[in-house]
DNA sequence: TTTGCAGGGTTAGAAAACTT
DNA sequence: AAGTTTTCTAACCCTGCAAA
């Protein structure tokens, strides 16, 4: 199952990060020596895989609809081994490959058999809120309920650890009552996506935000179940690495 | 302290517009 | 009347910062 491609794409441009500024721009000198401004899709504030100097991979993509014509999608920083490593920075991308591992039947284990999955769908109190996937069973799975899986774009780390998150994210701890609040009629998946290769198990990331932390054992207590997936990014696609161990207590706990 | 908004881009579903 | 295509809207990505 490791080393299923499960995207591909054309092969990104790569080039120098120069700097990351207004939260959605990127400057970056491309191989020819020419400097290009790239969109950002993650809002956050990406510690640990933003360092100038740093090479990185952009996607050309013009449209009359974009400011724009560069995304940003991967950036290579040191890993967890001491070699060098590519995250995938996009935020936008996890979503899509989580329903491809799904598709692709990666987490049949985990998920049992699967009939149909759709995005985006409306819930919550005042069905104000989306939920990033809802899974429909096969009809010959044992457990029919719907599941509802949440999904998390991780790129930060200490040691082979991921964490998530990186900053304080009221939003971040929205989405974890909400996962709550659809037990027990439904099953609740939260899906840290562990966008770079170097990493063996997963920890909320208390540091950053103690609440979220907090809130994050009350819903693994509550029946919430952690499944995350780990991949690696290359210049022409992203091929599944397995799941990972979620673990519950901060990892400074285990000095 | 809390609320509101901004920023570029994507998406699903609703609504509108246009075809048969 | 029913089907197809286009346009529009709101939530999402998720903080960071300014204003109340």
């Amino acid at each position: 199952m490791t080393g299923t491609p499960l995207l591909s794409f054309e092969p990104l441009t790569e080039g120098i990060l120069l700097k990351r500024y207004k939260r959605f721009l990127a400057d970056i000198e491309l191989e020819d020596g020419s400097c290009v401004t790239a969109h950002c899709a993650n809002t956050g504030p990406m510690t640990g895989v933003l360092i100038p100097g740093q090479r990185v991979r952009l996607r050309h993509a013009p449209s009359p609809t974009r400011k724009l014509a560069w995304t940003w999608e991967q950036a290579e920083v040191p890993g967890a081994d001491g070699q060098l490593c590519w995250v995938g920075i996009n935020t936008a991308l996890p979503n899509r490959l989580i329903r491809a591992t799904i598709e692709a039947g990666c987490l049949r284990e985990q998920l049992g058999e699967i009939e149909s999955i759709r995005a985006e769908v409306v819930y919550g109190k005042n069905r104000k809120s989306r939920i990033d996937l809802l899974l429909q069973p096969s009809r010959e799975a044992i457990d029919q309920r719907p599941i509802y899986v949440e999904v998390k774009n991780t790129t930060w780390s200490t040691g082979s650890t991921a964490l998530f998150p990186d900053t304080v994210t009221t939003r971040g701890q929205k989405h974890l009552q909400e996962l709550m609040d659809v037990l027990p009629e439904a099953r609740a998946v939260l899906i840290p996506c562990l966008s770079r290769p170097d990493v063996t198990a997963f920890a909320p990331g208390d540091s950053a935000d103690p609440r979220y932390g907090e809130l994050f054992r009350n819903a693994l207590d509550a029946g919430v179940e952690v499944l995350p997936c780990c991949f690696r990014f290359d210049r022409d696609g992203v091929t599944w690495q397995g799941t990972r161990p979620a673990q519950g207590q901060q990892p400074s706990a285990a000095l």
